[in-house]
RNA sequence: GGCUAGGUAGCUCAGCCGGUCAGAGCGCGGCACUCAUAAUGCUGAGGUCGGCGGUUCGAUUCCGCCCCUAGCCA
């Protein structure tokens, strides 16, 4: 077998909110090739990264009051924190706003520039002028042309399912300020597709015929050529987070040029790093030089994202000068319970969520039953769910192990039988040789047939066991010979099944080896038993599912998923213990133990904690550190409260709108600026590393806090 | 609306180029067993293969139309 060398991507997650089981379909399915590609013997690299820029997270990071940095920073510990325990084996993690993402971005851009392919011209767009921003389609909201829905999305309508443009819309609304936007004029850059129509169409096919694309993405990309490539708009105006194009002020990348560009930047990352044997910073170069050099590069991603990876990305790469793709695989989409996920339903579940209540390894299994080279969409059914996974996992594989184990510890001291009988021997050697399929199953991303493979091989198993009834030969003393034959060919079949099981579900898979007492890398150790070795006392590799379990994950989904309650707001693991602090009090900024002495109730009920609505935020003349608010207090009527969190806020006039948590009952005070009537609540240690605190939607003005 | 996919037993799905293709697993019923995390084995019931036409000696499998579902429309 020649030994191939393949950098594997799946799709970057966007920063602006936490990796859910939709995001873990790709992931695992991404996950599980590689592994199997690791065990075939084949050198696989694999890498991911944050997609970390653009507007939603520009001001989503606004309405969070912190900085765009933090904000993504907080995020990537969250995803990689959640990829890792679902035990997603990526050798490098990156983000699309690092230094070498900007340096390959950038040399991208000038070979395109330079080709020729690049032009620019005036683009009519509709404009915030309270925010003074470009607004995104669906930044904008108004009424649907066509059916007269209210509330519509600028690109199409939710109702009636038809796209337009959002200056279509009638009685457009700006989403973040709520201002009506006016059109307004701006120059824009354009990649010059049709430079590329004959080479995609080319690549296309040649990879449609080599198996790097689905024939149905072939078809459906059909489209656009039918239609005709028409250029693509890389450029968005400031204000913007990413990377500004080179040679231009305030224009900036749109972000989907730097995010794929993430992937080879993340790759150079690991190259350069020196963290993984036998890669040095000079492969990155051989990797990607336009002959390839005999690697691969191989893209997961779902069917939304297609053209983006069959059209722009190969387009960038070739006008750049360097490698094409070699296979971009796409999934569908996930279901739960046949519809798509809900947050009210519960079934939108984090991948954090999902770790509080169940074992990552069972929703691998379960994706990887389901999961096979064609981009359907796959359903997560609760109910066969749990079904399948206590029949096959826990009733039929580990139960072949845990019916043997004890009876190898009774009589032969831990130990496997040092050789087979030619009937067993052959025996194994027919399962291993049926499923040695596997491994071409795999790689062609049919795991729901290798899966049935496998549990067939396991069936065969217990139908062996049962066959032999070892319960019974152990009543024999004369038999002892026999059992320890059925006990060692049925733990190999036990084995087998686990080095098969093992890019599926790694975690039980390692916990199984550690029982049989030596790991397995490679799927051609499948071909030789196990034999005269000693094994470890068994404890349960993994237990049924309790349909309790499911309920209460599917409970805290519907808790955790509120609006604007995604845990991203919180960079939690960041800094150790900020504390909930008065911004006003500086002495309370200093030297905050991680605990204070215990109060009673009593002393809590004694503050009148209120929510306030912003109405008016201003820097105060004459203080370094004040900011006056307006608060709408609703019962309470408008409070007037200074607050000395200058330093963390910048931009007064960007708080005004949004909620805060304040003191209702501190007595007022007279200052040089005027009376303040309370006090606003914020969190960090003081001077710039304060923030607000936010409050779910729902929440009105003179709202008590308890 | 256009396009791309999908509609096969209660559930999740296999069925390549038309003729043992009407299947598997789970679930459900019965029987057996008791080594095992009540796990396992044997066995049974269940489907007009979305609807209507057409091509053919013969179609779930090809063609047309329709219905339903999902996604995409830069």
């Amino acid at each position: 077998m020649t030994t191939r060398e393949i950098l594997v991507t799946c799709a970057l997650p966007y920063a602006n909110g936490p990796i859910h089981i939709g995001h873990i379909v790709e992931h695992v399915q991404g996950d599980v090739w590689v592994r199997a590609m690791r065990m075939a013997g084949h050198t696989v690299h694999f890498v991911c990264a944050d997609d970390a820029h653009g507007t939603s997270i520009m001001l989503r990071a606004e309405r969070e009051g912190i900085t765009p940095q933090q904000l993504i920073d907080g995020v990537w510990r969250q995803h990689t924190a959640d990829l890792r325990d679902f035990r997603v084996a990526y050798d490098h993690y990156s983000s699309t706003d690092s230094a070498t993402n900007r340096e390959l971005t950038y040399g991208i851009w000038r070979a395109l520039e330079a080709g020729g392919h690049v032009e620019s011209r005036p683009v009519k767009q509709l404009y915030d002028p309270v925010r003074e921003m470009f607004l995104p389609d669906r930044f904008v909201k108004g009424e649907c042309p066509v059916c007269h829905s209210k509330d519509q999305y600028g690109d199409a309508c939710e109702v009636c399912g038809s796209t337009y443009t959002p200056m279509d819309l009638i009685e457009p609304y700006s989403v973040v300020s709520g201002a009506r936007p006016v059109e307004k004029e701006s120059l824009h850059f354009f990649v010059r597709l049709a430079d590329f129509g004959e080479l995609l169409k080319a690549w296309l096919e040649e990879r449609r015929a080599a198996g790097g694309l689905q024939s149905e993405v072939v078809n459906k990309l059909q489209e656009w050529f039918d239609a005709g490539l028409r250029s693509w708009d890389v450029s968005r105006d400031a204000p913007y987070f990413g990377f500004e194009i080179p040679g231009q002020t305030g224009k900036y990348f749109y972000v989907w040029v730097d995010a794929p560009v993430g992937y080879l930047a993340a790759f150079k990352e690991l190259c350069e790093g020196g963290s993984k044997a036998g890669l040095g910073a000079g492969d990155y170069a051989r990797f990607i030089h336009a002959d390839a050099n005999g690697t691969e590069l191989i893209h997961f991603i779902g069917k939304d994202i297609i053209y983006f990876h069959t059209l722009f990305w190969p387009a960038m790469l070739h006008g750049a000068g360097l490698r094409m793709p070699t296979a971009v695989n796409v999934h569908g989409f996930l279901t739960v319970d046949g519809a798509k996920m809900s947050k009210s339903r519960g079934t939108f579940i984090n991948a954090r969520t999902w770790l509080d209540h169940l074992d990552a390894d069972y929703l691998r299994y379960y994706l990887a039953s389901m999961l096979g080279p064609t981009l359907a969409d796959i359903d997560l059914d609760l109910k066969a769910f749990e079904e399948r996974v206590n029949s096959h996992l826990v009733g039929k594989w580990v139960n072949i192990a845990s019916r043997c184990a004890g009876f190898v510890h009774r009589f032969f001291d831990g130990r496997l039988a040092a050789t087979l009988p030619e009937a067993e021997h052959a025996r194994y050697a027919a399962a291993a040789e049926k499923l040695s399929v596997c491994a071409a199953l795999f790689e062609a991303r049919d795991y729901a047939a290798a899966v049935r493979a496998i549990i067939e091989i396991a069936d065969e198993a217990n139908a062996y066991v049962a066959d032999k009834a070892p319960w019974l030969l152990a009543k024999d003393e004369g038999k002892r010979d026999e059992l320890h034959i059925v006990c060692t060919l049925a733990l190999n079949y036990f084995r087998l099944l686990t080095i098969w099981l093992s890019p599926v579900v790694p975690g039980i898979a390692s916990r199984a080896f550690d029982f049989l007492g030596s790991p397995v890398s490679r799927f051609e150790d499948a071909l030789d038993p196990l034999l005269g070795a000693r094994i470890n006392a068994f404890t349960p590799l993994a237990t049924r599912i309790e349909p309790k379990k499911i309920e209460a994950m599917i409970e805290a989904s519907k808790d955790s998923l509120q609006p604007n309650a995604a845990p991203t707001a919180s960079p939690a693991p960041a800094k150790p213990a900020t504390q909930a602090k008065t911004a006003m009090n500086e002495s309370a900024t200093t030297a905050t133990p991680a605990t204070t002495a215990t109060i009673a109730i009593d002393d809590f009920a004694r503050l009148d904690l209120r929510i306030g609505k912003v109405l008016g935020c201003e820097h105060v003349e004459g203080s370094d550190k004040l900011l006056r608010f307006e608060l709408d207090a609703g019962e309470l009527g408008t409070r007037q409260i200074f607050s000395g969190i200058k330093a963390a806020y910048a931009e007064p006039g960007k708080l005004v709108g949004r909620h805060v948590v304040f003191i209702a009952n501190l007595a007022p005070r007279k200052m040089r600026f005027g009376v303040s009537e309370g006090m606003i609540l914020s969190a960090g240690s003081g001077g710039a590393d304060l923030f607000l605190l936010d409050v779910d939607a729902g929440a009105q003005p003179g709202m008590p806090v308890k």
